[in-house]
DNA sequence: ATTGACCTTGCCATCGTGGGAAGCTGGAAC
DNA sequence: GTTCCAGCTTCCCACGATGGCAAGGTCAAT
């Protein structure tokens, strides 16, 4: 009686040219274990298994694991992914709504860089007027501990 | 017989400019929570204890708070606070090794500025592209989702 | 048959912060 | 005095994305 067809064994799996996770993981740049866990909060649906349990991917899985590994790569949440994906799903999408998508994930990186940025130049400029020799006075202690905290003057010529 | 002056009434210790962990919270914009865990880390000392076991804290206390504070506000690490604290703490240490923990910080703020504007710019150049209205068809998902993911053109004139 | 590489699940750690529960204390109003 | 609420205590859990480890099953090559 042969086996159902829905659980293959994984050479045959293989054969088909798909993948286990290890190789899913090596032509994705994505973790096995990083795959398991989008497929555990739903970024990736429920891979199909092998006979023995192993997961198997397609290309079309690969695709997906490049497409959350890319957006990952530009900053952007597991939430936001969420919403690209299902907008790359939808082929009725409308383009706006990827854009505000976009638009808004830059705007919260501007902002954020700009706040690093402030940080970078405060800490410079304390940098800047330390001695940094073998003696203990510090301007930048004496900044972290002033008890009036005005921000240091940065020579604003 | 007098109650040892070890672990006074709340009262008594507030009659001597000292305070309970939410007046500190108040005086030092440290949330009462933080507090409490950067006590627990071994940032601050042990707080001194009313009878009934509240935390009092003394103007010394407040100023190491604010010092925490402060540098958090710059984006140090609490392990790089440590440093930071200990270096406070030591009368003879040398304004080199505090100079070389901010150098270190500010190269690693910088770094992470530049990893951020990379996507930002990346972002921006895709969000240009894409017209942003009912149409399904869109740069920002074809770029994600792209089988040979060269980065796209940003038009480097 | 054994071995070693790989797969499975599940739990813990990171880092800094917030939330909440359960129980005690302080001070003010009645 | 009693009651009430705000504030304090400790302890546990959550976030987001990732890694690590352990115990056990599977595959393929020797």
């Amino acid at each position: 009686m042969p086996r159902p067809a829905i659980r293959p064994e994984l050479a045959e799996a293989r054969g088909q040219g798909l993948h286990n996770i290890g190789e899913a993981a090596a032509l994705t740049g994505a973790s096995a274990k990083m795959i398991r866990h989008y497929e555990a909060i739903g970024l990736l649906p429920k891979a199909s298994r092998t006979f023995a349990g192993y997961r198997i991917y397609s290309e079309a899985d690969l695709h997906r694991i490049r497409f959350i590994k890319r957006a990952r790569g530009l900053g952007f949440s597991m939430k936001q992914i969420e919403a690209l994906l299902g907008l790359w799903d939808d082929r009725h999408r409308a383009s706006a709504e990827v854009k505000a998508l976009a638009r808004e994930h830059s705007a919260a990186l501007a902002a954020r860089i700009a706040e690093m940025q402030a940080m970078q130049r405060t800490l410079d400029a304390l940098a800047e007027r330390c001695h940094g020799n073998d003696r203990p006075d510090c301007p930048i202690l004496d900044d972290l501990a002033a008890e009036d905290h005005a921000i240091p003057e940065q020579g604003c010529h």
